[in-house]
DNA sequence: CAAAAGTTAGTAATCAATAACTAAATTCGG
DNA sequence: CCGAATTTAGTTATTGATTACTAACTTTTG
């Protein structure tokens, strides 16, 4: 493991390791400032190395950027995947919708960095990328419910919702009836009393 | 009325009727590349007057920003009031429903204005106002409609995520499952079949 | 030692905003 | 109705700051 060097003190990472550093720091930046509104130097600044170093970890900071919002896509999904572990149906898509829900009170840098993404998009390059995580991201809920038509799209239409509640910080309980913990985790919502609103019987196992 | 001056065919415009010119030309620009992603430049040559010049109709760039954002709401209501003329409930959201829509056919800028503005919202001055567009907005539609709970929440939200269709491009029939005209008019929905869905009875579909 | 991880110094370009000026409308006295 | 006075709509030229990115060098580590 990195040691600190006798004499200065400093710690050299991996390129690799150095890499993760910088897009942690960068959800952090980007989520304020978006891809044209963020320097390379606060991210640089952030992570505590030399703002030029940043261009031979990463091609140019159109590619930061987009490492950064597939790191951030990556923790969703990541996340979705931990909720439904033994899951299918509705009870996944609920799980999820309550895992999503839960980064409002956790971490709104992944949320703000979705918004910022797709306020990035208009660019054709970055464009195809965002698609791709999404369509990724897609694909993985349809499979995993089973589930299409009205209920797929209001479990990513909340979703989108939830971006915008993180980003305007209006208050939670406006959009999203629901109690939490005193940790900020989300402990029961109104879908959890009325299932049927989703429109299928809670364990119903999807066809692949 | 401004008519062409004789010798230079210049024409010049009351610095009130300018500044919608600007404000019009500033909604495609901004829709385009956000507030930090587009040049004061740009939207000068698009409107067809010196850049300088927008500093004495507008005190910066975020007040110029601020505007297209306000502009861009105002449109959405006017088209929801005149969407909604004499419906309530259920009927009314579903008209808006169809409305808002409308605007992935018409006038994508529109969509991507709103994600423009949520994804400059980290900014305390213009989150301020930014919020209070989004009230006047929220007001309107539980005046109109009477609701709130799931059937605003879901309302809202796949506004959102149209928003995000249109910033994406991705195709309309994922998530919208709707008939369009060959002018890219709204049609018919699901929704349109099972209104029952928002909890309301089904109503006469609203006159365009 | 040699490769990999970092640095400092610098550059060319972009861009918001100011200053100082000009031309077209409008007002108004005679 | 006319033309000087004044206001209003616009311009050109410029600047100071910021910023992405390069080049060339130094230090650490296996």
């Amino acid at each position: 493991m990195a040691a600190p060097s006798r004499a200065t003190g400093t710690v050299r990472m991996s390129a690799d390791e150095r890499r993760v550093a910088v897009i942690r720091a960068a959800v952090a930046e980007f989520a304020k400032g978006g891809l044209n509104g963020t320097s390379t130097a606060a991210i640089a600044k952030r992570v505590g190395v030399s703002q030029p170093y940043l261009f031979r970890l990463f091609d140019d900071k159109k590619a930061l950027f987009l490492a950064t919002v597939e790191y951030g896509f990556d923790r969703v999904e990541e996340r979705f995947r931990r909720a439904t572990e033994g899951l299918t149906g509705f009870p996944a898509m609920h799980a999820m919708a309550h895992a999503y829900h839960d980064f409002l009170g956790n971490d709104t840098d992944l949320l703000r960095i979705q918004l910022q993404a797709y306020a990035a998009a208009e660019d054709p390059e970055l464009r195809a990328d965002i698609r791709r995580f999404w369509d990724r991201l897609d694909s993985f809920v349809r499979e995993v419910t089973g589930a299409d038509g009205d209920e797929l799209t209001n479990f990513f239409a909340r979703g989108m919702l939830c971006n915008v509640v993180a980003s305007l910080d209006l208050p939670r309980d406006r959009y999203f009836n629901d109690t939490l913990s005193a940790e900020g985790e989300l402990l029961s919502c109104d879908l959890c009393e009325s299932p049927e609103r989703f429109g299928g019987p809670p364990a119903a196992t999807p066809s692949d």
